[in-house]
DNA sequence: TGTACATCAGTGAACGCGCGTTCACTGATGTAC
DNA sequence: TGTACATCAGTGAACGCGCGTTCACTGATGTAC
């Protein structure tokens, strides 16, 4: 039996995030759809042919992202929304913006590629989103409010993760003035009843 | 000064359209950003070096369907919108459906390359929704209930082309759900007030 | 009417290029005993 | 401890392929007079 000694694992492993970041960058400027395999080995300053000691194509790539990174990202907007307490409307709005704040290029390929062209990379985002959906519920359940239906939490995501992508464009509107709208039409969503 | 026939116009402008649908099919399967003219043109029937009599590449391409296509939907939806007298959410959402039904892969590339790989078809396709945006606005206008702001209307079209990406896929929800829970969050965020 | 000329969509050959993939190899590291 | 062997990430050469683009050409159609 052959154990890999600990640092030759932390070397392969600094090569792959190397590749996923690489995409990532590559990604956010011109589409992952488009995205070569030399491509992204050049980038992360591999040769091409390494790229196959990680992944066995881009597809297995993107699915990485998603599956790591994008859900790593997702965690963290679910244990701030536990954080505060609550999953009220300004909680998701400010969580989500402070992630595209922090990694925009990492939530670019969260909102572009949730409907992008690749059918098995849609489905596997669709479910971080629906990751997202539950992470939301369960923070409002434990606040004041108890947790809203199932169609409001899932509309209330498709409304912040679409404040996100205007966000995360170049051409952005004023980041105050969009936050606002998207926290006002949340509230209207997850309010409890209408009169 | 030398006018071309109309029988000669016209011939072109088929082959054109079948440029244009050509790219709709492919680009419904692989995503738009990775076709090939060499591909489009295969699948319309023309050789590769005939692409140039209409499109000096695949960008221009793009920018025609968006402008085109889907501004032609985009009208179509308005003018439903109008005629059910009433920019209603139910009014809405089966418009933006009937459009998905009857043209998905117009509908696929209006929802997908929104938020897609290329900047200028992102912008105009961008707005071709804000046109939307103003569709339902004017309807609801002329309807009992009077304009909604702008913010409303923003977030309902945001709704609904979400729920048409999801019609899209072919793991769809079963549409009447899908359309159930549509309308009720867009009649949640058109509601004039709160308690 | 006929004749000479202009336009222009479509074509096929040809180009150089970057792509994905295969292969045998290197060299560092870890294991067996 | 030393020696022989296994593992495996990374490599460079090489392949065949489809790509975008250029070019000169064809032939149908329209115009001038």
């Amino acid at each position: 039996v052959f154990r890999e000694s600990s640092e030759k694992k932390e070397e392969k492993e600094r090569v792959r995030s190397a590749l996923l970041r690489a995409a990532l960058r590559l990604g956010a400027a011109h589409g992952f759809a488009s995205l070569g395999l030399r491509e992204v080995a050049r980038e992360a300053g591999i040769a091409p042919t390494s790229f196959y000691r990680h992944f066995a194509d881009m597809e297995e790539l993107g699915l990485a992202l998603s599956r790591e990174l994008v859900g790593d990202a997702v965690d963290a907007v679910c244990a701030s929304l536990r954080a505060s307490r609550g999953g009220s409307a300004k909680a998701l709005v400010d969580a989500m913006l402070a992630a595209c704040a922090s990694d925009p290029e990492l939530m670019r390929f969260f909102v572009s590629e949730r409907v992008g062209s690749s059918r098995a990379l849609r489905a596997s985002l669709q479910s971080q989103q629906a990751r997202l959906v539950e992470g939301l519920r369960a923070a409002a359940h434990n606040g004041s409010s108890g947790a809203p239906p199932l169609t409001a939490a899932e509309a209330a995501c498709v409304l912040v993760l679409d404040a996100c992508a205007r966000t995360l464009e170049d051409t952005a509107v004023p980041g105050a003035k969009l936050r606002e709208a998207c926290v006002s039409s949340i509230e209207h969503l997850l309010a409890k009843a209408q009169p």
